[in-house]
DNA sequence: CGCGACGTTGATTTGCCTCAACGATTGTGG
DNA sequence: CCACAATCGTTGAGGCAAATCAACGTCGCG
């Protein structure tokens, strides 16, 4: 709890009672590796703050392919930012590649949170234009790099995920197969 | 002006003291068709909300090569939403693809609206909020769908773009060459 | 009218995928 | 603690979606 209360005063601030408020309104959860925090489908829907672990957060296409969108460790968030406005049903899937520990707080707790503490709108402005552009970023990466270049800017960039994260799933990540994604490694090691 | 009004108050509430000091803050601006409101480098940098017209926003990578980023008309927003937080010099430039009106303001002016309107914060929370879902819309597109797909997707989707956006740009957007665009158009339109 | 930008079409090339087989690593029950 | 299965990562052969390169038609505009 503590981590969060740190990460929010990093843009707005907090008194105590303030903190006893978010205390009330997050609940702890632990899961263990591969259970899933939340499903496709799932009407009932959680933003999520990593105290400790790794979560995954991804798609299911039509052909039952899975795409991830990102992965979210400690100090991070996570969840479906999209429908959680909207009230519709999830698309997306959230689950932990590792051992895990998270708070959360739903829709109607946010939006409890929102009127007590006017604050947390702007916090949440920010993380969510930070989160933009990291986006545009993304995209651009994606149209103007080959999938060795992506590879080796997000491990420039993320280097903290290097080991923690399964070759497939950042593969699908980068938008690549897991083949692909070996024989990129193996041509950056030997030069062929 | 009206139409910045109408399109906050769907979200929050303004009164007419509020309206006066966005319409002080907010500058107008009429740029005609292929003008340039922003160019890569810029270090004064604004947010832009469209009164008439389309804008594109494009970042240049290091073969010179342009991406389209997104496209802009009347009742949206655009700009670096990245670097307006950091301070950083842009690296994306936006331009006309018509004779366009816009408003803007700078970030200062931003900070100065978010003091003195807190329900801004909110709005903006939101804008960014849906904005983000979008992207991850987007991502998803370009990951599990073919190009072919990803255009008529574009299409039903935002139909009023149909005729205002030439082909080579609709393409960069897409991800794909313009060549590519044309005979996906073709193979649509006569099956082969 | 003539120029330049845009779109089209075809031939060829290539980055990445698919499929398949084979190592390596991890996890689990006996 | 080992045996075995399951999952994950690697490697290779072949295929396809989309890029590249080049030529030509067409349209808007000075």
């Amino acid at each position: 709890m503590e981590l969060l209360f740190k990460n929010i005063q990093r843009h707005v601030s907090l008194n105590d009672k303030e903190k006893k408020l978010l205390a009330e309104t997050f609940h702890s959860k632990k899961v263990k590796r591969k259970q899933f925090l939340q499903e496709a489908g799932d009407v009932s829907r959680y933003f999520y703050f990593v105290l400790e672990g790794c979560l995954r957060t991804y798609y299911t296409d039509k052909d039952g392919e899975e795409h991830v969108l990102g992965f979210a460790i400690e100090d991070w968030w996570a969840g479906d930012y999209a429908s959680l406005n909207s009230g519709a049903a999830s698309i997306f899937s959230i689950d932990a590649l590792e051992d895990a520990e998270v708070i959360y707080a739903d829709k109607t707790g946010m939006d409890k949170l929102y009127a007590a503490m006017p604050q947390l709108e702007k916090y949440f402005r920010i993380i969510f234009q930070n989160a933009l552009a990291a986006q545009f970023q993304r995209i651009t990466n994606t149209n103007s790099f080959t999938a060795e270049e992506r590879y080796v800017a997000f491990q420039k960039k993320y280097p903290q995920f290097d080991r923690r994260i399964p070759q497939k799933y950042l593969a699908s990540y980068l938008g690549i197969t897991p083949e692909f994604l070996s024989k990129l490694k193996k041509h950056l090691l030997t030069g062929k």
